[in-house]
RNA sequence: GGGUCGUUAGCUCAGCGGUAGAGCACUCGGCUUUUAACCGAUUGGUCCUGGGUUCAAAUCCCAGACGACCCA
């Protein structure tokens, strides 16, 4: 058969298996002489076009295997997704960290602040939640004896969906035994500048979306380098000019009502709540460099350990990237009656109307009265940090088979 | 939740009041040249859905579905 009987068999998308010697064509290409054929799988749909692919959102992200099958950088850029999760991974490992998995149902949900997702199980007759962290139980092994762990998974937020936010994501959380903020701040870097590594050689002008991210640690901080670090409170004095430190609740609200800044009933109530709700408003859209904000509010933080000398202030930070935070994380709170206060607060938060505050959860109470170390403990979103190290504008084009409204 | 934009052939798109179009793909014929696109021909459409305006609607208006982007 000559060429073009062969190629008049075949469609795009066929899936074919052939057999031959290698040659070369007389324009110098490598190619196939070839001696069998067979056609392993024949295409039953027509294929898109050869040379644009897909390029509808809607199909591309319903129908991905289309998406994947027409769109060779589509395709690379799973590849890569794959190839970060994996050099989390064995980084992690690398530090001896263990890999462990804890539960998706659960009866009580926290971690985290968000609306959970609602299940049942038939046997027992229960409701139980699609977990929105694994916070707590991550931090009950470490009661239990580990050290250092780590859990790379899903985590469900029944929240909306935008160019940031799905409503399954792929989250790291990783706790360190004998280790305070700073300490897993710094995790943080080690993780992300490895697994940039992976994707580019000069980490110091990294594209994303026109612009040029540098991941360089060029700070000093404590006599180490680091990526900017700065207090939530001297943040908002910068970016806002507002120095909380020498406000009272009253005269904030009166400075904030004079700038026009939106704010609801919850974040009102006091000082912490107020200052947290500005930062985030103001500030954080205009965090492009990589920025850990450290020191927040107590209030908005009941998980995380009183800060060693800033009254009404937590160990915490947050990293934001190109104004999206990136991740999460403090000093552990290990006193178990300091923890049951916070649950009490949040309790009343939610009683004030916030459905995000954190449930009371007694099992997790009862595990730091066994005792837990001092530690901290940090989440990095995944999806986000692919889309920063593939130069993607939404998430649902690094999430393979993102939520969808059915048809 | 609010606003803006989009939805036309399998795919990428044009048409924006007067007979539904192109390129690619598919099918057929020719050519013999691999790295999207050789030449010719034929196919192929509830123009997202439902109302309305009009002699006439893919096109204008209203509502809805599904997306995208911005804002809260």
């Amino acid at each position: 058969m000559t060429f073009a009987q062969i190629k008049k068999l075949l469609d795009e998308g066929d899936f074919i298996y052939a057999e031959g010697y290698a040659c070369r064509t007389n324009k110098g290409e490598l190619s196939l002489q070839v001696e069998r054929l067979q056609i392993l799988s024949k295409a039953q749909i027509p294929f898109p076009d050869v040379y644009y692919g897909v390029n509808d959102a809607e199909v591309c992200r319903r129908h991905r295997e289309i998406h994947l099958a027409s769109n060779p950088a589509v395709l690379q850029r799973f590849k890569l997704r794959s190839q970060i999760i994996f050099q989390v991974r064995s980084f992690l490992t690398s530090q001896g960290f263990y890999e462990i998995e804890t539960p998706t149902l659960q009866a009580v949900y926290g971690g985290a602040a968000a609306r959970p997702f609602v299940t049942h199980h038939n046997a027992l007759d229960i409701d139980l939640y699609l977990r929105i962290a694994p916070e707590l139980y991550l931090k009950r092994a470490i009661c239990g004896g580990f050290e250092r762990v780590f859990e790379l998974g899903r985590v469900f937020r029944n929240e909306g969906i935008d160019s940031t936010h799905n409503p399954e994501f792929t989250s790291l959380e990783v706790y360190q035994a004998y280790a305070d903020y700073i300490d897993i701040l710094t995790l943080v870097e080690d993780v992300i500048i490895h697994s940039a590594r992976t994707v580019y050689e000069d980490i110091t002008g990294i594209p994303y979306q026109g612009k040029t991210i540098d991941l360089s640690r060029s700070y000093e901080y404590n006599d180490q380098k680091h990526w900017r670090i700065i207090t939530m409170t001297d943040a908002v004095k910068e970016y806002v000019g507002l120095d909380f430190d020498r406000l009272d609740l009253a005269t904030a609200l009166e400075k904030l009502a004079e700038k026009n800044i939106h704010l609801s009933n919850l974040d009102k109530q006091s000082l912490g709540h107020l200052l947290y709700a500005v930062f985030d408003k103001q500030v954080v859209p205009q965090l492009a460099q990589p920025t850990f904000v450290i020191d927040f509010p107590i209030e908005v933080s009941p998980l995380a350990k009183q800060h060693r000398n800033k009254t009404g202030f937590v160990e915490r930070f947050e990293l934001f990237i190109q104004g999206m935070e990136y991740a999460n994380g403090f000093s552990e709170l290990n006193d178990p009656q300091e923890q049951r206060r916070r649950f009490e607060d949040q309790l009343a938060q939610k009683y004030a109307g916030d459905d995000e505050a954190h449930p009371m959860d007694e099992e997790f109470i009862q595990a730091l009265a066994l005792g837990m170390p001092n530690c901290a403990g940090m989440g990095i979103g995944i999806d986000r940090l692919v889309m920063l190290l593939t130069d993607t504008a939404s998430i649902r084009d690094v999430v393979m088979f993102p939520t969808m409204r059915p048809l």
